[in-house]
Parts: structure tokens; C-alpha cells; sequence
DNA sequence: CGTCGCTCCTGGATGC
DNA sequence: TGCATCCAGGAGCGAC
């Protein structure tokens, strides 16, 4: 499921390949992806759009759009955005196509039609419900170990929703939430204002440890994920909590276990976690 | 406001 | 072999 490192480098690798290109035409098989504006407002507005470039905010990706304009969207669990030439085989779950003026395509594939595509003008952007509350970006500045302090204390969800909760911190899904809390040897029922000073400091350095690893591998594809150019990821392999269940931990060999954490399955050692 | 549980959806895994 | 059920999960929503 595309996390802040999958995000990121789908946004790396659409902004290499379709920067620069215009959108000549679109194609919609499922209207339901398009939230904001309606159908015909949407058609009208992006065609004759050049992409400029691609930001990225918490795992939403913002096409930037000539017009002033951005194509705000969310993959969810199996969206996908693949940047391939127009004659390559239309694959079952394409969604919307957005014909490229250089006989390319733009596709929005997913099977679980989850994911979401909104275009509004640049100044709104940051007002759009679920952009307009998003906390911090993990791997900069504004993520401080004093805000990650002040956050936790007296707080009493348990740390593992509170890392899933965007308001706290954009990027993380479960995947890296699970990592996170195996790297800082953090129970995931903890709650959060429960955690010391040095569990906090050591929460802080792996939320950025698991990320920024994640994007260096490229992400992690375990069944649908991948990138603009169709390239699965790599973290997949590195990964040492989730998806592990009943396999021997990596630092002292006892077996990783799984269990449901407010409503979401967490895998976590339960000897190096407390 | 905080917290919880339900919902959207498909297909792979599991159960009988 | 076939059919039913469960499970995966991001984020919005309603309930309390």
C-alpha cells in the first residue's frame, strides 16, 4: 500500500518522465474517482494542461499544472499512476487514461477503487479536506523531536494508531508504523503518553531511520505497488516486523507476532518491543 | 474534542 | 471441486 516512500517515488518518477507534457485528451471509465470538480468541469479544466512538475504532501501527490492549477491525487491501498505509451495493453482496472501530446499515457489504475483524483486551483490546495489537516512532513524540519514530545504527552491512544493518524504525522501506513516501532523496541499497544524521554527520542530517529530507507529502496511492493514506470520497490526485503508473523526476529531470533491494535493488524516482536 | 467502529472495494486465502 | 466467508487497509463519517 503506497506510503510517504512509495508516494515519493511515484512522484520521482512521473515528474522525470512527464514533465513537460501536455494533456490532450481524457478518458474516464469510473467517474467515481473524480471527487472535485464534476465530470465535465474536470474534463474541461485539465485538458491543454502542461505538467510542470510533481510535489508530494504526506502521501498525497500534487501534479502541478500549468494554469496554476494541481491534480491532487491519492492512491490508497491500490492506485496506481503509470506513465507508458499509449499502445501498450490496457490492463483491467484502469480507471482514467489522460492522452499525453507525445503518444503517451497517463493511467490511473486501481483494483480497489479506493484512491482519489481532485483537481483545484493552487491557492486551494492546501485547504482540501485531508490536506488541510495533515501534520507534519516526517523527514523535515517542522517534524522536531519537540513536537513529537509535546505531542505525545498525555495522550492515551495507543502509540500504533497515533503513528496511522495523519494529523499527528503525514506519511505513515502500517507498513512503516510497524518498522518504526520495531526500530525504537516500542510495544505497539504502549500508549503514547506513556513512552519516557529517551523511547520518544528513539520513536523520533526511527520514524525518519524507516522512511527515509524506504524511499532509498524505492518502496515496498508486496502484491500491487509500483512506481510511474511500472518498477516495483525493494524495501520489501528489508522489512523486519511486518508481514513477518511467525518468523524468527532478526536481533534476537524469537518469533514475530501479529495481533489487531485498534482495528489494524500490527506485527511486532514481543521480546525486543515494550 | 477524543476515540471507536463501520464503510468503501476486489481478489487471494482459507474453511467446509 | 465449488461455494461461502474472511481478510487486507486509508481515511471519511457517524456515534457516543
Amino acid at each position: 500500500m503506497p506510503e510517504l516512500p512509495e508516494v515519493e517515488t511515484v512522484r520521482r518518477t512521473l515528474e522525470e518522465q512527464a514533465a513537460g507534457k501536455e494533456i490532450i485528451g481524457i478518458e474516464i471509465f469510473m467517474a467515481k474517482i473524480i471527487k472535485m470538480p464534476s465530470i465535465e468541469e474536470f474534463r474541461r479544466q485539465i485538458i491543454d494542461k502542461t505538467i510542470i512538475k510533481v510535489d508530494r504532501r504526506g502521501k498525497y501527490l500534487l501534479v502541478r499544472l500549468s494554469g496554476d492549477m494541481t491534480l491532487v491525487v491519492h492512491l490508497r491501498m491500490t492506485g496506481q499512476l503509470i506513465y507508458c505509451p499509449q499502445e501498450q495493453e490496457i490492463i483491467k482496472h484502469t480507471h482514467i487514461i489522460f492522452n499525453l501530446n507525445n503518444a503517451y499515457h497517463l493511467r490511473y489504475i486501481d483494483q480497489r477503487q479506493f484512491g482519489t483524483l481532485n483537481l483545484a486551483a493552487n491557492q486551494e490546495v492546501a485547504n482540501l479536506s485531508g490536506i488541510r489537516t495533515l501534520g507534519p512532513e516526517p523527514l523535515e524540519g517542522e517534524f522536531s523531536k519537540e513536537y513529537l514530545d509535546n505531542y505525545l504527552t498525555n495522550k492515551k491512544t495507543k502509540i500504533k494508531a497515533l503513528l496511522l493518524d495523519q494529523t499527528f504525522v503525514a506519511g505513515l501506513g502500517n507498513i512503516y508504523a510497524d518498522e518504526a516501532l520495531f526500530t525504537a523496541g516500542i510495544h505497539p499497544e504502549r500508549l503514547a503518553g506513556t513512552l519516557n524521554s529517551s523511547e520518544k527520542s528513539r520513536l523520533y530517529m526511527a520514524i525518519k531511520e524507516v522512511l527515509a530507507e524506504g524511499i532509498k529502496y524505492r518502496g515496498t511492493t508486496l502484491k500491487d505497488y509500483v512506481d510511474a514506470e511500472g518498477k516495483r520497490g525493494g524495501f520489501q526485503n528489508r522489512l523486519k516486523s511486518y508481514g513477518r508473523e511467525g518468523k524468527p526476529c532478526v536481533v534476537c531470533g524469537n518469533n514475530i507476532i501479529k495481533k489487531k491494535v485498534g482495528g489494524r493488524s500490527s506485527s511486532y516482536c514481543p521480546n525486543c518491543q515494550s
